[in-house]
DNA sequence: GACCTTTTAGGATATTTGTCCTAATTGTTA
DNA sequence: TAACAATTAGGACAAATATCCTAAAAGGTC
């Protein structure tokens, strides 16, 4: 197996591991055991636990760059992105439901270990945070547009925390419901969305 | 000293790693060094870290149940209360930004690490949000008191993970502020609070 | 003061951790 | 095919971990 493919197959591996049960408590041998290698072979590719953090966190930055970006192009009109990003709580419920949001629950663990990586990782954070923004600016809010993105971010990550230990699905499906009001709330009348709901793109008939 | 005293100094240092440095990363040899005992008389007392994580959970469940209490004697008006529970973010706000909410991240590590003791620590939330419905139930908020009370403890806990990562104390303000305008707006004009703003009780001139 | 229980210290143990080394095995190129 | 570099396996290593044991110290009781 080419060099390269066994980096990515534990990159891989790493990101899965690392959002399901922590940076802290994956060890070397959960991720070796896991891509089916050899703890030398491991050693070949990352030196330290820290560089394969490191990678994660980029990997991840590059998926949620891409995955903005195909909602960018899927939606012309911003309030619809908005609504998309919202519908992530239900798309990712049974996810966040066992592992939390892997944003949010990455940073607060590396903030906890006052780890180097800390605002590498907050940048998944910032990717959201600017991109909400520039919807924001986009739908007319040009002066709050940021306060805005951190408001939205903040309810998601909140519903997210509470549904792991105490809420339930229909929670999460209320509180999407009161997101989707509020957005139309703050945004001016004649930039709301004529499109059709985003949330029911994806699913089949 | 007597063990009753060994024992609760244990619990006591054990309580602030675990928020500070997380439950899995914190060793036993570190809260043996932070009581200043031996291992060895620390296994006295506690035989595996499971337990101290028990009497840690037990020790907050009192103290909160010991808090509400106070502010439930120190405001006859539900809203009083309700706006009390939200000044936590002003108050501990230093606390939370290094280390997150106490409850919400103690409860996010447990479920990843589907550590047993994952149901009494959410018992920490089930405190919270029972004693918010109670308070919105007295502000005439029978119906619906449950998921209002849902909603405001999502938001306290949004705040304080966006904080600890990219926001500031400004956000934390502004989603003070936007919390007390969204229970005034939720609450019967009759109920409404006539007590003084209690953010601003316990600071001096 | 003698006796007994409670509490403490410190070391022993087996396991796991991250890290590192060497030798074998691949794959590629000449 | 021969020679070389890239990749892998497997073990060695010190440090740290949770756990356990034993003996000393402290405390209280008669």
């Amino acid at each position: 197996m080419s060099a390269a493919t066994t980096r990515e197959h534990i990159i891989e591996a790493a990101d899965t591991l690392f959002y399901q049960q922590g940076f802290e408590y994956t060890s070397f041998s959960h991720i070796a055991q896991s891509v089916k290698i050899s703890r030398g072979n491991f050693y070949y590719h990352f030196k330290t636990k820290d560089q394969i953090l490191e990678s994660v966190i980029e990997l991840r930055l590059k998926r949620t760059g891409a995955l903005l970006d195909e909602w960018e192009r899927d939606f012309s009109n911003p309030v619809d992105r908005i609504r998309k990003f919202i519908n992530i709580l239900i798309i990712n419920k049974t996810k966040i439901k066992r592992y939390g949001c892997p944003v949010g629950s990455l940073c607060t663990e590396l903030v906890k270990l006052d780890h180097p990586s800390q605002k590498t990782a907050n940048a998944l954070f910032t990717l959201f945070r600017d991109w909400l923004a520039k919807q924001f600016v986009l739908a007319g809010r040009e002066a709050d547009a940021n306060n805005l993105a951190l408001h939205l971010l903040a309810r998601t990550q909140g519903v997210a925390t509470l549904v792991q230990s105490i809420a339930d699905d229909g929670f999460v499906s209320s509180e999407v419901e009161q997101m989707y009001a509020w957005l139309a709330d703050h945004i001016p009348a004649d930039k709301t969305a004529t499109n059709p709901d985003p949330s029911n793109r994806q699913s089949g008939p």
